[in-house]
DNA sequence: ACCGCGGTCAACACCGTGTCGAGTCGAATC
DNA sequence: GATTCGACTCGACACGGTGTTGACCGCGGT
């Protein structure tokens, strides 16, 4: 527990400077204090004095667990990704199984993981254009998930379930990429967006149709019937 | 000519407060020179004094052409639009003579639009989190082109070309999402992102198969053949 | 000759950020 | 029990960008 800082363990320093100690609970303060304003405002209208008075402390002492503001957001966003990931965990292995049935269930996992923490994504999604940072991490992690996405399609071409057509990592990027502004459309509730109810069905249809050409692949593996 | 200020006749002062003379130049000045800019570095990167020194004036005078910089970025945003409207004009009307072909057509005229334009348009990708005024604009034209897909898809069912399936407002919803993701991606470069000279067919094979579940609609007018 | 007004800017007030230097305090160490 | 060290804290400052104010210029109209 002592080195496990940052959860992406490449990056080194993203939250306190040095050892441990009592400061610990300064630091899930801040943290907790950024995920609750998110709440009520846009990362742009909470300065670091209101992050540092939320957490009790000064605003030069904040500087000592975070070296700025998009870094505080930057680890409530390594937390996301990382449940994401986890709740993703298996689902790719047993696509075989039912194609439907699993892709839906990828979807709705990362729909879960995102509305459970919409303040978060909203507000990376609102400055990962000013924030080099942030696009950066939100980068790193999408091309995670687009590899694992593109080799799902490739096996399921190998094994004749889905048809040829488009590179697979070109389907890939733009079916992650439907994902991620349909999501974030439906969250942020401004401008034309499917209603939350929906957006699941929504989004598994067009991947389907994308990937199968048809919204009901088949369950058996194919090979013909012998 | 005198009252045309804003192209979106709807919205009455974005540019100037007052009446007009020779300090039309001087609005076109700061206009260029944002654009010019803008291929340079970010908007945030730009202050309105660069702008101001840029069109030769000082900067409380640039407060007499525009109330802010984001004033700025919204007028060109607007052309933007517009030359995307005119270009996709009279495409969806011709849709049932050969469905591929105008689709594509839709999708790579709004790509060269885009493309030509690609620093503007990023520019209000990146603020469009922190900026009300260019989401509200940007939500405004999103819908309209939404409801125009919308249509598009609801004709080609009523004719019997597409299947039935997801309501056409929420396909129209995640398609023109995608495409607006993947082309920000596409070009920004950062991330994963589908190649230039690729993108267009990428996304054309989406829509195709998401709308008539097969990337080679019939050609000729459905209601079988006599 | 004198408005009125489009157009212009120097100077100011304000706010948020990031930094610096001077400090406090508790736990080892001697 | 004094000393030292490093974690931790904050008052005060410098900086840079924004938006506003008040004075000013020049020119066409009366």
């Amino acid at each position: 527990m002592t080195t496990a800082r940052t959860p992406t363990g490449a990056a080194p320093t993203r939250g306190r400077r040095a050892g441990r100690s009592t400061g610990d609970d300064r630091e899930t303060a801040i943290l907790a204090t950024a995920e609750r304003l998110l709440a009520q405002r846009p990362l742009a209208d909470i300065s670091i004095d209101d992050l540092a008075r939320g957490a009790g402390i000064s605003r030069p002492t904040f500087y000592f667990y975070f070296p700025s503001k998009s870094a505080v957001l930057l680890t409530l966003l390594d937390r996301v990704t990382e449940e994401a990931d986890a709740a993703a965990g298996g689902v790719f292995e047993r696509l075989a199984e039912d194609p439907r049935a699993h892709w839906r269930k990828l979807i709705a996992r990362f729909h879960a993981t995102f509305g459970g923490h919409r303040d978060v994504v909203l507000a990376c999604a609102q400055v990962r254009g000013t924030n080099a940072e942030v696009r950066r991490l939100w980068a790193e992690v999408l091309e995670r998930w687009v590899r694992a996405v593109q080799a799902a399609i490739e096996a399921e071409r190998a094994r004749g379930a889905a048809p040829d057509g488009l590179p697979a990592r070109d389907l890939a990027i733009a079916l992650n990429s439907m994902n991620e502004r349909v999501w974030y459309a439906t969250f942020a509730g401004d401008g034309p967006a499917v209603a939350e109810r929906d957006v699941v069905d929504v989004l598994l249809d067009v991947w389907l149709t994308a990937i199968y050409r048809t919204t009901t692949p088949p369950v058996i593996p194919s090979g013909g019937t012998p």
